[in-house]
DNA sequence: TTGACTAATATGTATATACATATCGAAGAA
DNA sequence: TTCTTCGATATGTATATACATATTAGTCAA
């Protein structure tokens, strides 16, 4: 699982996580006090410390002064999500990739976008392949006012997300992810029947200053595409 | 964005994170060396190491001997992704929630399964309504050798999902999320029309030894459900 | 009985110190 | 030149120590 702990904080670690992830210690449960540690592995209490500060910034053990460190109950449920590079996905399976923008036009911001940009902001759709076949639709939002050197970009060569993971630091995101009919228009654009089910994820993402920089819609076909998330209780 | 820190260390982290993410210091850029950092706060090394080193474990810089600390470049894309307790999702809506037990049978694995077990599986299929609408169609597997209580556990009362998570401690879980069309079966059983896109989403479980523990396949009516996932480049 | 104070206890933070270890760069040997 | 050695340097780990702080349990007085 873990490589081999050489240090004694992080043998320590590696030990109270094994008793935790294989049940013997349930949520809940009081690990043992600082001292008894120090006794236990002939060490000093700094070192118990800072295997325990560290297994509590991990999400595993909740420590409370007075009280001890208890287990911690599992987390509502939460996931590593690895949404994968467009280009590496498909270079991936050995295919070649290609990216075409469709559309792009400067404009004021509408109450239906539900996207706040004072300055005004860029709308780009674009496709990508995967070898001749269209693999997924994207549909952009950028922020002039977050982002005002996209007024002078052209989008013809990298792709949009490529382009602003390059140019502009961001804090926050929030995808969502949803299943949606293929309409005509998403039909023909993707090359798919009509009704075909695809997979929607949606990406919101913010600055530092919390002001939103982009938003994009991606649509990808059917089963042709699965977004995977590994997880194990301790984050590792 | 983060609580207002109180402690030496946590300020070091809290300033040092906030000019990362803000992008003045970009990735690959080389941070103040301990012992600056050390003359700069005015405090112990011990202080700095202790704040530079929660910064490696929450990926947001990488530290080299002899070189000194480096803001990492951000990873692939990694979210964390949050997928609700179906109960408390239906709740959140304020609607009363149901579970219906359809079939659950003890036989051995298949090959068809891609579930090893030699001992043998359950099978259950089963159903969640929203008020009186279902709302998820769910279809799981459990492996009888990490799991042999479950031969006689009847699962007529609380869901598989809830009894799993009381009754066995689990260290890994693999997410695939997907769009499929309703075939004729899953429109019954959702009460919907043939063909609307489902969100599929199949969670496989592993215990602390490797071994397999249960394999679920979610399937969400359309367009009623979303996966959503937050994501920020230090993972707070 | 109630409430306020107090002692005990476990964790939280910070310091000074020591030695280990990885690595770069420069000096010196082949 | 090329290879080796070695010193300098920054981080990695661990210790002993000190005081702060939160919380519980117990004591004692109103």
């Amino acid at each position: 699982m873990t490589a081999e702990p050489r240090s004694l904080h992080e043998r320590i670690i590696a030990e109270i996580g094994a008793r935790i992830v294989s049940g013997e210690w349930a949520p809940g449960h009081r690990i043992p006090f600082e001292h008894e540690l120090t006794e236990q592995y002939a060490c000093s209490r700094m070192t118990v410390n800072k295997a325990l500060s560290q297994l509590a910034q991990s999400g595993l053990i909740e420590r409370r002064r007075r009280l001890g460190s208890f287990v911690r109950r599992p987390r509502s449920e939460a996931a590593v999500l690895d949404i994968h590079d467009i280009k590496a996905e498909i270079a991936a399976l050995g295919l070649p990739y290609r990216y075409e923008l469709i559309s792009r036009q400067v404009r004021k911001a509408a109450k239906t976008d539900d996207f706040a940009s004072v300055a005004g902001l860029v709308e780009l759709t674009c496709r990508h392949f995967a070898g001749n076949a269209p693999f997924c639709f994207e549909e952009r939002l950028i922020s002039l006012e977050t982002v005002p050197q996209a007024a002078d970009e052209p989008f013809l060569e990298g792709t949009p997300g490529g382009w602003l993971l390059d140019h502009v630091p961001w804090s926050a995101a929030e995808h969502a992810i949803r299943a949606r009919n293929a309409d005509r228009k998403m039909a023909e654009a993707l090359a798919i029947a009509p009704g075909t089910a695809c997979l929607v994820v949606e990406r919101r993402t913010w600055s530092a200053d919390q002001l939103p920089i982009t938003r994009v819609r991606l649509t990808y076909v059917g089963d042709g595409h699965a977004v995977v998330a590994h997880f194990s209780p301790n984050g590792a």
